[in-house]
DNA sequence: CTTCCAGTTGATAATCTGTTGCAACTAGAA
DNA sequence: TTCTAGTTGCAACAGATTATCAACTGGAAG
């Protein structure tokens, strides 16, 4: 299906299973709580983010959204991404560039997590723990800075790939 | 100058200025002890990068090499800043894309570091801390990754516009 | 249940960043 | 000085995202 190998683990190697449960709230909801408009094409690619278990590029998102609305345009696509990445509801990511200078997307989860991109086989793995928490509030306290959005993005070779290199 | 304000804080925030001190091997002098060849155009770019005190994209690179050399293009730019690259002589930066989709370089430090992206006035601010360098080992330790590379960059509001909204 | 309009959409063209193929050029080893 | 693998400039190309604008529609008001 996908072009490239994509291995989601848990998000679950820095903590408990129970402290790392992650949740997303409804991004429907969270919208229309906002008074924002709802229309069909909407609710398509929204519908599609919410549940995808992997990162989504545009182009696939649209390829996926044409299955259920086959009129829905590209240009239809950005916008919605942009109006969610503008109430804060889901993520960008750019996985190192590592399929080019497309930009991924997810749902915003209620703990920050991050992605380590391997540059041989292409797996992204998430990786979230308290010390990114902590890290965070220590950047935000020593400079005064209000943080709304961050992405921590690693790259590298994941342990099946260095296995087999050497 | 710049179309957009940069300040680029000191990178001491997190630790005692002697720890935190910032240092920048020779990007010529490594090139030239790994057998790289050495033209006109690099040793132009080169310079340029070496000692920018700010961060600089693609474009703006070829607009002050063309000050030295009229006859630079725009290809030779993005070639050198891919050899630098392959080398892991130079970091590769999104910041937050607050400036559109272009990529940013900085020469690679002793010290890994962060970048603070300000949504409102477009400031760069950088911050290093021994807890970037704890959370990188535990992740690596954590999940068998072996780390390459890394990005941390976070969007928000600083200081300065947080005192001017409210 | 209709009316109505601000907000939204599709189609198309345009922009912007980065890449590629190729003939001419050149660093630097012999 | 000679020679060649590595580089360069040019120009065409590619992929992701944005802009423009007429036609359409969600959903509040009546």
């Amino acid at each position: 299906m996908a072009s490239h190998p994509v291995v989601a683990t848990q998000s679950q190697l820095g903590r408990s299973k129970t402290d790392s449960s992650i949740t997303r709230p409804s991004l429907m909801k969270e919208l229309s709580a906002r008074g924002v408009r709802m229309t069909s094409q909407r609710r398509v690619l929204i519908g599609i983010i919410q549940d995808s278990p992997r990162h989504l590029d545009a182009a696939r998102l649209l390829e996926i959204a044409r299955k259920h609305d086959a009129g829905i345009d590209r240009a239809t696509v950005y916008r919605t991404l942009a109006l969610l990445k503008g109430h804060g509801l889901i993520d960008e990511l750019d996985l190192m560039h590592i399929e080019g200078e497309k930009h991924f997307y997810e749902a915003k989860t209620n703990r920050d997590h991050c992605h380590m991109a391997c540059f041989k086989c292409g797996a992204i793995m998430e990786y979230a723990s308290a010390s990114f928490e902590k890290l965070k509030a220590e950047m935000a306290a020593q400079s005064g800075f209000q943080i709304r959005v961050t992405r921590l993005e690693v790259g590298g070779f994941c342990k099946q790939c260095r296995k087999v290199e050497r």
